[in-house]
DNA sequence: CCAATACAGGACTATTATAGTACCATTTTT
DNA sequence: AAAAATGGTACTATAATAGTCCTGTATTGG
């Protein structure tokens, strides 16, 4: 079903929370009550999300995590980057490429493929951590492509 | 990795090859040779294609299998979605839904999520079959966004 | 009319990836 | 110094996937 994981699927959860109140500084304890999932499963995935540099973090006992940037310069692609390592639909499209691979004739579906991995890549490139906050921002994925005026 | 199934990938190997000569019959041990899989793996998956209404099968002696529609007018959303289900990115995408999910700020995550589904499923439905099966052909999937010309 | 061939459908097993948990170390505050 | 919180890693259990096999049905050819 081409399906993200279900702890990327917290993940974002996770993100959108500390989105809300990016200010403060928030602990794994009160994150996992927030966002309703289990405290180990939160700790390692704000470790995963620190690690990655989507989040600061403070140790001690008033330690916590927070947003590393502003909800708008973070992406979905960042977040499943995070947590799941690069975006690509087929074990082609990324690093290592299989046995039965090297025939000429999939090398061509080979090259398809990675051009298909990329335009998800920048379908989700194209949604924002602030744009999930929102309950119903229109999303302009398609409406304004990749070629994103970074002027 | 948002990546789809080995078998899926194979599938997509053998709608490519069975592209290349739409008019003949192949039968499910040339195209698992041609393919470089096992018998047994191409037997499972024509099945899925052909009960998909992707394929037209013939039994009997000389029977077989061959494309049901052109190579232009099967795309990636139908041969995924033949074998793997419906296109979504997490189970609230499609049908049913967790239990965590009803509180009120992950619903309008939810109604994102949907969305971003929809863009990648709309990015798949941009890409035919008859363009898999040419080397590098460029591919437009957001140069021409979802407002598809039906006229 | 019988035998051989090939698809149809489903069930079953094995493998692999994911999810989830726990432990110990390190840092900061009181 | 003690408590609280993150950092890192290893381990276990679960679930999804991959792969195989068996029985039934239709078609061709002798």
């Amino acid at each position: 079903m081409i399906r993200i994981g279900k702890l990327t699927d917290y993940g974002i959860l996770i993100m959108t929370y500390l989105a809300r109140d990016p200010e403060r500084l928030h602990a794994a304890q009160e994150i996992a009550q927030a966002v309703g999932i289990a405290l180990p499963t939160a700790n390692k995935l704000l470790k995963m999300l620190a690690r990655g540099g989507l989040l600061d973090s403070q140790r001690g006992t008033k330690g916590g995590y927070a947003l590393s940037r502003q909800p708008e310069a973070i992406t979905m692609v960042d977040i499943i980057g995070a947590l799941e390592g690069p975006v690509g639909l087929t074990d082609c499209g990324t690093a290592k490429q299989p046995g039965n691979c090297q025939r000429e004739r999939s090398c061509s579906v080979k090259a398809n493929w990675q051009r298909i991995s990329q335009a998800v890549n920048d379908a989700l490139a194209g949604v924002t951590l602030a744009e999930m906050t929102v309950p119903s921002q229109p999303i302009r994925i398609f409406a304004r492509p990749l070629a994103q005026p970074v002027t």
